[in-house]
DNA sequence: TGTCAACTGTCAGCGCCTGACATTAGCCTC
DNA sequence: GAGGCTAATGTCAGGCGCTGACAGTTGACA
């Protein structure tokens, strides 16, 4: 990729890029995301604060620089599972595999603590929160996109897709969540949560969670209404499934159109 | 509520308030948000910028006035809900008995019809998306905290609640997507959306969308079979799976992945 | 009517960000 | 190695969002 002599000009930016990239994380985790000014960054790094605004589209631009590896990171774990994978187990390894290599993607440009900590800021910061939602749901367009090549569907006209990557992202947002205000910030601990969330999922959409009688409709989660956490065989849970499989095929041979009411 | 005599000074206040929402709107709508200035708001209203901050914490602020209406309805709705619906049922019927009376709610303010046009600026404006997706973010974690009431649950011990709602949450904001992007914005359309999507949420989730066999995986619905779900258990359930998949695979109109494995 | 409190306008200023132009510094050719 | 080309940087001016401070105006109430 990196021509082998990137020339003097070249090594300098970057090594700037750098420098202001750092200098703006360790800024912004120290004393504050809107407490650091532009001009200190700048002057962290003794240029213009022009000059920081040729590097980064922005102030958020800075802080979200780091985030944008992993993402693509998560992205390149997901097209690489085996196309025979289904969709949210190609979902979930993806995300644990992607843990795992991350710190060394990371480490190239900054230190892996203090990314973690700009992941805490920015959790915790209404600015770039709302700037990091928007991000994941470009991603989740993405990952969609992914899903329906995997799974020989065109995302435009079938739903699935979507759906599925939108209620995955939604559970790995809590979890996101959780683990940035709690007090663990390993990534291990990051990799356990996620783990126990995603096994969360099927019993959590599960119409019934107590047990009550006859509650379950077909419209929540017909191929998970038996899941009231009780003895389950593997041959019950395939029956169950394979019914559901109708559902879904009914469903999809009716693609939904916008324009059923004209008015 | 509201005092008999609100008294004139009250009732300039709300005069002047509810005139710079409205300019702000328009003007939003018909040339875009970040092209107007706060300067142009209060213009059209003939108060000073100053005054504009005074009633509206920022620009955003006038953008989002209508849509906090609409999600406080909404959350009232859910609480309306009886207390025998399951939770996912509970939410599914909330907000669509939400779309039934919100032109009401929303009327007194604005035309609804610049209500709908605001909602697909703020779709397609990044700026304001991703505040939106803050909002929705810090209303999911209300719905949680309703669900879980209703449950009999704890919201800081139970995951379910956050997950459930998460993952319903998701699946709306897809909708609302596809609706604010789509052809017909009437309340009709939306309803129609809205239900058909939450329709496919089950069907979704199963693992299996092809005709592959055993589709429910622990990925899915772990707790399908009660008990921890150890780690050979999930291997053993995962071989049988694979081969089931083969054979299904080559019996139905299994669908030709392009690519097996690009890198 | 006069006092008080609330509302509003004006002014100054900070911070983010951009366009325009001048200056510096790496690169390449002769 | 000198000179020209081009990319990177600095400087300046200015727009826009937003805020604090102070002064003027207007409803409320005795």
């Amino acid at each position: 990729m990196t021509a082998p002599h990137p020339g003097l000009r070249e090594r300098k930016k970057q090594r700037t890029r750098e420098a202001l990239l750092r200098a703006a994380l360790e800024l912004f985790v120290s004393q504050g995301y809107e407490q650091t000014t532009v001009d200190e960054i700048a002057e962290a790094v003794d240029v213009s604060q022009r000059t920081f605004f040729r590097y980064f589209a922005g102030k958020e631009d800075a802080a979200f620089a780091v985030q944008a590896m992993t993402e693509s990171h998560f992205v390149r774990a997901l097209r690489a599972r085996p196309a025979d994978e289904p969709p949210l187990e190609a979902l979930r390894r993806a995300v644990l595999e992607s843990w795992d290599t991350i710190g060394d993607a990371v480490e190239q440009a900054v230190p892996v603590e203090l990314h973690v900590r700009t992941y805490q800021l920015i959790e915790s910061t209404p600015a770039l929160l709302a700037v990091h939602l928007r991000r994941s749901a470009h991603l989740e367009e993405e990952l969609a996109r992914v899903v329906a090549d995997r799974e020989g569907l065109d995302v435009a006209s079938d739903p699935r897709p979507r759906i599925a990557v939108a209620a995955f992202c939604g559970v790995m947002r809590v979890t996101g969540r959780l683990w940035g205000t709690g007090g663990d910030s390993s990534i291990a601990s990051l990799r356990t949560l996620t783990e126990s969330y995603l096994d969360h999922v099927g019993p959590a959409l599960a119409a019934n969670w107590q047990g009550r009688a006859g509650a379950a409709r077909e419209t929540t989660a017909p191929a998970l209404k038996a899941a009231p956490p009780t003895r389950d065989t593997a041959a019950t849970t395939r029956d169950t499934t394979a019914s559901a499989r109708h559902t879904a095929a009914s469903g999809a041979a009716a693609p939904q159109r916008r324009d059923s009411h004209p008015h």
